[in-house]
DNA sequence: AATATTAAGTGTAAAAAACACACTTCTAAA
DNA sequence: TTTAGAAGTGTGTTTTTTACACTTAATATT
């Protein structure tokens, strides 16, 4: 039996909450549920779980996101710690947020509980459960700032994507126009895609090469001081 | 009696570590206290305490920072919840860090139990328990960050101070040298300093200016869509 | 009274980065 | 063959960042 070296403090239950972005190739979206047991029944929500004594909170991020969604290796970011004392109406429970970068398009979801969930757009979230909106306006906040600085933008495209696709994912996530030929001429300073022999033919008569994230070049780019910045 | 709609689920001790940080008008330094209890009693720690059923965290770590230090009015900002299942060898914890800015020169230790804490350098940090200096890590980089997007670098100096002073705070923070003509163009153009007709003489026979931060100044100028950048 | 000492204080030119801006090209469909 | 519509591309201007060294002010020394 496990010796008890503190003296007997207040335990609490330790909630995992998941901000779950999306993007549909023209927005950036936020994935809801109904919520299905008491408190606050039948109100939107993020999923959550709670913490097993077996896992550390990463890890319960995953399995919480994976039990809803059936997704698995998706990035996955802790956020922020919400702990006011009645923020939950059931019982005194402290929150950790993570929010999830997924590509929804390439994502077939077994939905095991997607009929009670929804795609909505960050611009139009609805009122959510406790503090559920607090967590995603940190979210999009976070987001905001790290998609600039570091190459998480990529994890909500498909592996092969238009210049396009890339320039209105920023914009989603900036929430501003961003001219077409500054960015294109950005993104090729930062020489971090692969331009594939391969065209996306739906949008257009010509067609608009694809490119991909080049995970390596950029890892090794980093190595050497590098760092991107949009 | 308060329902438990979540019965069956795990609880956990919360706790929190605060990293405190202070500038002795030369080095940026952080204090810590060596342990005089089991597990790793006479290891070098962070300060901490556990989240108490009628608080929330922030409550918490302001608690925990006066009852070892004796301040209060201190800048905290919560960091990164800590969850490793075996993180901490007592027994299962986990532990929100906070950071703490606080100005070593102006404040009187109330020094409680300043015989076993003492002050550091942030670039010769001990060996510390747990994982500790994981998140003292995480605190220099989050600190590095903000300090050159946000005002806070003023909390770590006194109330009043020479752009000498600021220099080299801000190069303790960033850990490299600045060119003094430049620094002081930069913060003349940020423009949210006040001049005071006030010398400090201590460093030189000409003597030099002392600024403070226009805390009004600058608020306003947020609002007006003014950032800080450093 | 003159001189020496020491940190404080100050400006400009060059380079780099950010920004504004519009026409040509390519291909499929008509 | 013409048309339609998105893809693709470059330059000049402004702003920001960087590099760099002498003068000034006040005290201390002779």
């Amino acid at each position: 039996m496990m010796l008890h070296y503190y003296e007997k403090e207040d335990q609490v239950l330790l909630a995992v909450d998941c901000i779950i972005f999306g993007f549909d190739g023209k927005k950036l979206k936020l994935l809801l549920v109904k919520r299905n047991f008491e408190p606050e029944k039948d109100k939107w929500s993020l999923i959550g779980g709670f913490l097993k004594k077996n896992e550390n909170l990463d890890e319960a991020a995953a399995r919480v996101l994976k039990a809803l969604t059936g997704l698995k290796e998706v990035y996955l970011e802790q956020l922020h710690t919400y702990s006011n004392v009645n923020r939950d109406s059931g019982q005194r429970t402290v929150s950790v947020a993570y929010y999830a970068l997924i590509d929804i398009a390439s994502h077939q979801f077994e939905g095991i509980l997607l009929d009670t969930a929804k795609w909505f757009d960050v611009k139009l979230i609805p009122d959510l459960i406790f503090d559920h909106n607090q967590m995603v306006d940190g979210a999009i906040r976070r987001l905001r700032r790290r998609a600039q600085t570091k190459p998480i933008g990529f994890e909500l495209l498909p592996n092969k994507f238009t210049m396009k696709q890339l320039q209105l994912l920023y914009e989603s996530i900036l929430d501003k126009k961003l001219d077409k030929r500054n960015f294109t001429n950005k993104i090729n300073t930062l020489d971090v895609l692969e331009k594939l022999n391969e065209k996306d033919m739906t949008e257009s008569k010509k067609g608009s090469f694809l490119f991909k994230f080049d995970q390596i070049k950029y890892s090794n780019k980093v190595k050497e001081g590098f760092s991107f910045k949009i």
